[in-house]
DNA sequence: GTGTCGATTGTTAGCGCTAACAACAGGTTG
DNA sequence: CAACCTGTTGTTAGCGCTAACAATCGACAC
């Protein structure tokens, strides 16, 4: 499309010189100051529309301090969650006039952690979101000395810091009830990893929500996010049902859709029926959530949403306000692998 | 960790007046010019830790010209594939010193693949690589003019411009080659969609092996990458071996893990025992894969490689070099999915 | 001793842009 | 008619850095 050949930029000087006005004038233009002839505009316009002019980013950003650019620090961008909270956040970014530059953690680490926003600062992104919600780099965030804002996605309340976070308690405490209304005594519960926040967010709201109901509170089994864990868990608690020990498991709620699918394929396996013999609740709707056999019931989070969120707090962040966050809430998406709590004959 | 209050950024001559040199001198020790004295050397650098100096990315691009900034355009990053390349991307980059800023586009369209370029051109990146693989932004990206080196990753070979991407062909006729030795007649498909590049690779390398083999053509099943296409393939396929219409259903090739795992369940919903019945081969090798029950056999795409050689391809570019870019091959994974072909009782 | 070379350092001039101020119209107002 | 606006434009300076060139110094050869 341009000229080939010699593709050098153009500048303001040259858009001044075809307009016969002078480089600040063609500045005024490019900026939307007011101040400016509708004559004068025009004409400027024209010539930059002539000339194919693009200001360039690296100039504007040495004299004005800001780049228009949001650094994302992240890791597991592979995972559904990350990756659809990326999009979101892109696209809000975007939306804004910013752009997304995006570091990976190679391990959840403090000093990953720092590298990174310390690239980002040498970058000079105007703030840094930081997406992890693992162990020591959430740790990390908090003690964060950082000469840009840093807002912080996804993990737990931080009253330290700007955060952006899905109520993992909520949700938790949601799957529990749907379960425990539905005439199931207890509920079992399979974690994700214990360094997770997210993991035990949901947890914790599981808990809150049996001592409330005064239902017993079963031994927890341990995943990683991963279906084989799921599974190992599946087998687990199938093991427990046969074998009568411990609370009845009538009801199981699995904190992501992974380790539910692993879950439901190894109670297969078992011979058990879902939701006849036990109920099933898994959490974050990924897409095939609804596809599995049965059909599972999860917690959806808007990780979207989120993503919006984030960037909406970094916005007010920049402009001086101090934005308060309330929390995402998850919703209960009820599907078929949850059912009334039937004596198992 | 800086000290509050006062976070002004400081500069090249703060750190030349701290060591006693000039400003250039500080240039040349950061960026590692030779001739500078050691002893000169190391009294900057101490000045440089003692301050806490960092170079102004907006300076230094402004006057070289280069920002060390690779854009990623894409879209689906919130599928596997796409996420793991990313990954790939990032890492790829970061350890060569470039950081990587994300575009999303909205839509596979032309026009939304054109924004995308012009505004990283905006933000003067070094280069763009296009990671898309749908329609329209596909064909866009051949007759793009672009003012900086355009890189395309993962879509077929392109003659045009410099492209890396995964065999897909290949891939699709290891998986049907598979089928075909384990004594199948023949093989039947279940295609992605059909403005995918990929899904167009596979389809191909299937039909050539087959027609290769001298097997039977059957006509395909359209699928769409999701699970839920996967699961009515597998119901139209169960249909087909049941009333015995057309060739023999014995052995399916699914273009993606996704729909194969929906292809799996339908079939065991219709009594059909894998791979007893019938033998089902993926694509993707996506984590869940093995623990699909039974454990998945699919074709491995390694898109952490895809991002590496992206990287390598553009890093060659800018330094002139014309570098030709040797397909990615992908590696059959053989699981649980698959087994001789027996005639059905 | 003088010339020459290489290694080291300093000086100067921008990169393309915006902010601050200066300049100058034309229309007020007293 | 001078003083004073207000809207429009141009001029100047400098953001922090690197590249090119200039300057300095000691070493070495003749």
């Amino acid at each position: 499309m341009l000229p080939e050949g010699v593709p050098r930029a153009l500048g303001l000087s040259d858009v001044a010189a075809r307009a016969g006005v002078s480089h600040q004038t063609v500045s005024r233009v490019v900026n939307g100051h007011p101040n400016v002839a509708p004559s004068t505009r025009e004409r400027v316009q024209q010539a930059i529309a002539e000339l194919g002019y693009r200001p360039n980013a690296a100039a504007r950003a040495l004299v004005t301090g800001s780049t228009r650019t949001l650094g994302l620090v992240t890791s597991h961008i592979n995972q559904y969650g990350p990756a659809q909270t990326l999009l979101g956040l892109e696209k809000a970014a975007r939306a804004a006039g910013y752009s997304l530059s995006v570091a990976v953690l190679d391990e959840d680490s403090e000093v990953a952690m720092r590298e990174a926003v310390d690239r980002f600062v040498a970058q000079s992104v105007d703030a840094v979101i930081a997406l992890s919600t693992y162990g020591q780099a959430v740790e990390a965030l908090r003690r964060f000395e950082s000469p840009v804002p840093l807002i912080a996605v996804q993990v737990g309340r931080d009253d330290s810091r700007p955060t952006v976070w899905v109520d993992q308690e909520v949700g938790g405490a949601l799957a529990t009830r749907h379960l425990l209304e539905l005439g199931h005594r207890t509920v079992h519960h399979v974690t994700g990893p214990p360094d997770s926040m997210e993991a035990r967010g949901r947890l914790l709201g599981w808990r809150a929500e049996l001592l409330a109901a005064g239902a017993p509170v079963p031994e927890v089994v341990c995943g990683d996010w991963w279906p084989q864990s799921g599974f190992d868990a599946g087998r687990e608690l199938a093991a427990r049902l046969l074998s009568g020990t411990g609370p009845e498991v009538t009801a199981v709620f699995v904190a992501n859709d992974q380790m539910a699918l692993g879950l439901l394929n190894a109670l297969h396996v078992a011979g058990l029926s879902v939701p006849d013999d036990v109920s099933v609740v898994g959490f974050d709707d990924v897409p095939e959530a609804g596809y599995f056999t049965p059909a599972l019931t999860t917690v959806r989070q808007d990780f979207a949403e989120l993503g919006r969120r984030g960037v909406q707090l970094v916005l007010a962040r920049l402009r001086g306000q101090a934005a308060e966050a309330e929390p995402v809430l998850p919703r209960l998406v009820v599907r078929s692998t949850t059912g009334p709590a039937r004596p198992r004959g």
